[in-house]
DNA sequence: AACAATGTGGTTTTT
DNA sequence: CCACATTGTT
């Protein structure tokens, strides 16, 4: 495709959607090619983004020391914005401002773009302006706005835009499904000069960030922009065995809105796909540790090698706890990151106010954080000083004291926040950084408050913060570019999640959702969680599209394995402290049956049926559930049984399915068939009249 | 102002 | 179920 010509490293630019791909792209690049990737033009929309504001900060109408917040501090803000205007929160949750806010922005919308047609959305349209210029005011920019002033960097300076245009001989932008409408508008911008030249992979079947404003559309809409478009289709699939291969093309076939692909291989056929069906998720994943255990044990694969994929991150907590009981080493990515916990929130918020002060929202976060005297009371006259003179809270402080607003203790309490601040801004002067974030959090009296409260949860916090000093020491500081390191340091807290922890590297299981692992591959492969209203996600079902996006979901975690793969679900699931049972996942049933082998939990595991699950034998069932102690060791070999495991057999009611478990003998034979439409069942086979098919 | 007790609502998915 | 927020108590 590509002229064979020297390009300079220099001249390229490499877009990727997440921290973990451009990561791997960056590894690649180092060492196919034995150069530095350090200040190549590599990395996330985003972060991408943000250099380029940091570059050309006076053109972005930015501070130079503005600051990024993530979705959290985002929320936090908008929620006392609402508050403060009176807005009703039962009228316009917070949540929803937060997404309209972000929704505009992603289609490139300011607010006074955005045309209000009722009161209610007037009123949304209101909190926007007022969200703007609260940001403006305290330097922050959020995530969409990250792409937004990237967009308007280009646009309202031409020059600018010019030079980028002039040195991105060649653009690559990867995962290209996903981008939303401004990160397009970007791309265009850059290309527009005619000059360089562009190569976008993308999969519309993966597409899987339609939520966020992700357009699959941007794929054909690139050969309809663009002169001169060569498409080239991947479809040899050169990771997976064509049994998962055949399995993830049976189920992204029952989507109707697909440019049409057909995934073949020329891999070995592989082993069945098995399927588990567990009693309910402590048995899930009891069942996911033993296999992983005896995957180790008999030697393919190490811990690395497996991954267990989930649709939400609340999943992952019961796997955890099974996985600590037996002993397994393993990583959780994503989840409740790193950066978002309380105390190290609390710790970037010192750092934060040292560079700059006016940021009210760390301001609010830290003022009284460990307990310093300064109360709600307090707060309240600061927040409606700052309001009435239009300054920052921090101001607002020795306004407060010099007229003497506030009382003597108060007064004296906030006296005491300014110079330990002050204090910090001037100990940490020439320190390294590792050396600066270890000064802050003991002088802010973080470990003291931690160490003080006691308890497993707050050893945990200290952890947290002592890892966060490591992580700093860790830290790859960029020295070609004049931002402070602990500037540098802040803004990829907000930008990375923190996926470089300590023990990135040993050998163990990867936990993760089915979101991040796109793009990544693993010999085996457990996907649990397969139930309807979970995966596909209950609030997806109503429409079409949501569903079709789950469905892509689940191809893209079939397609994560190689060589094996082992889907399960649990007959009963507790979902906000209440125990429901779901039906079998949908996407099951549309992987062919000849592909799949259905197993069951550990018999230990086996417990009484859900009640209600069917009423004709849910007594019976129950009368004998406590007798089945033991191993189901008769399984096999049942003397004159008609039945066998994998037998498939045919129920009057419940229609057709395959033996999956076995116990006892004779009249007290009880079977576990997995039917076809109706899930899983235990039977009393003298009862069940069940015809073999 | 600090702490304890009670209430409520929230979980898709991520940069 | 659990984390957080709002209320009440000292």
């Amino acid at each position: 495709l590509m002229q064979a010509e020297q390009v300079s490293a220099h001249a390229l630019l490499v877009v990727t959607f997440t921290n973990k791909a451009a990561q791997e792209m960056k590894g690649r690049i180092e060492s196919l090619l034995h150069i530095p990737t350090q200040g190549l033009w590599i990395g996330t929309f985003h972060g991408l983004a943000y250099r380029l504001l940091k570059r050309h900060w006076q053109d972005a109408r930015l501070a130079e020391s503005f600051q990024i917040i993530d979705s959290d501090d985002q929320l936090r803000l908008i929620k006392r914005l609402a508050k403060e205007h009176q807005v009703d929160d039962a009228t316009w949750p917070a949540r929803q401002i937060q997404h309209f806010i972000n929704s505009q922005k992603d289609k490139g919308l300011r607010a006074h773009q955005v045309q209000a047609k009722d009161p209610f959305h007037r009123t949304l349209c209101h909190l926007y302006t007022l969200y703007e210029e609260q940001c403006q005011r305290a330097s922050l920019v959020d995530f969409a706005e990250l792409l937004l002033r990237a967009y308007e960097l280009f646009k309202q300076h031409p020059e600018v835009l010019a030079h980028y245009q002039q040195r991105f001989a060649h653009i690559l932008v990867d995962e290209f499904q996903d981008t939303n409408a401004i990160q397009y508008a970007w791309l265009q911008a850059l290309l527009a000069g005619g000059n360089n030249y562009l190569m976008a992979v993308g999969d519309d079947d993966q597409s899987i960030y339609g939520w966020r404003g992700a357009k699959v559309e941007n794929i054909q809409r690139l050969a309809h922009d663009l002169p001169a478009v060569t498409t080239v289709r991947l479809e040899q699939n050169y990771r997976s065995t064509s049994t998962i291969l055949q399995a993830a093309n049976a189920v992204i076939a029952h989507n109707t809105e697909r440019l049409g692909k057909q995934l073949w291989t020329n891999s070995e056929q592989g082993e069945r796909i098995q399927v588990t069906v567990a009693y309910n998720e402590q048995d899930e994943a009891r069942y996911v540790a033993e296999k992983v255990q005896q995957l180790v044990n008999e030697g393919p694969y190490r811990y690395a090698q497996i991954a267990v994929l989930y649709r939400s991150n609340a999943q992952s907590r019961v796997l955890e706890e099974s996985l600590i009981r037996a002993g397994i080493p393993y990583r959780i990515h994503g989840g409740h990151r790193f950066y978002e916990r309380l105390e190290i929130k609390h710790a970037l918020a010192y750092l934060k106010l040292l560079i700059a002060p006016q940021d009210d929202s760390m301001l609010e976060r830290v003022i009284n954080v460990p307990p310093r005297g300064i109360g709600l009371k307090t707060l309240d006259t600061l927040r409606s000083l700052a309001n009435t003179q239009r300054i920052t809270l921090w101001q607002s402080i020795a306004y407060a004291i010099e007229h003497a607003m506030v009382s003597a203790r108060a007064a004296s309490a906030l006296r005491g926040f300014i110079t330990q601040l002050q204090q910090m801004q001037q100990a940490i002067d020439g320190l390294l950084l590792e050396e600066q974030v270890d000064l802050v959090i003991k002088h802010a009296g973080l470990v003291a408050l931690f160490e003080q409260e006691g308890g497993e949860k707050a050893k945990n916090r200290l952890e947290n913060l002592e890892e966060l000093v490591n992580a700093a020491s860790l830290f790859a500081i960029d020295h070609q570019v004049d931002i402070t390191p602990l500037q540098q340091f802040i803004d990829s807290a907000a930008l990375d999640a923190g996926e470089t922890q300590a023990g990135a590297f040993a050998d163990s299981l990867q936990l993760m959702t089915l979101h991040s692992a796109k793009g990544l591959e693993f010999n085996a492969v457990f996907l649990v969680g397969l139930e309807e209203k979970l995966f596909p996600h209950d609030r997806s079902t109503q429409d079409p599209q949501g569903l079709e996006e789950e469905r892509r979901l689940c191809y893209v975690g079939l397609t994560r394995a190689c060589k094996q793969l082992f889907l399960s679900y649990a007959e009963i699931r507790r979902v906000f402290g209440q125990e429901h049972s779901h039906q079998p996942s949908r996407f099951l049933s549309e992987i062919p049956e000849h592909l799949l082998e259905y197993t069951n939990a550990s018999p230990a595991s086996f417990r009484v049926q859900p009640a209600g699950s069917f009423a004709a034998s849910t007594s019976q069932q129950q009368s004998f559930a406590s007798a089945s102690q033991h191993p189901l060791s008769a399984s096999q070999s049942s003397t004159n049984s008609p039945y066998t495991l994998q037998q498939r057999v045919r129920h009057r009611k419940f229609g057709e399915g395959v033996i999956i478990q076995m116990d006892g003998q004779g009249e007290k034979l009880r079977l576990q068939v997995q039917f076809r439409d109706v899930g899983s069942k235990w039977l009393i086979a003298s009862v069940a009249m069940l015809e073999v098919c």
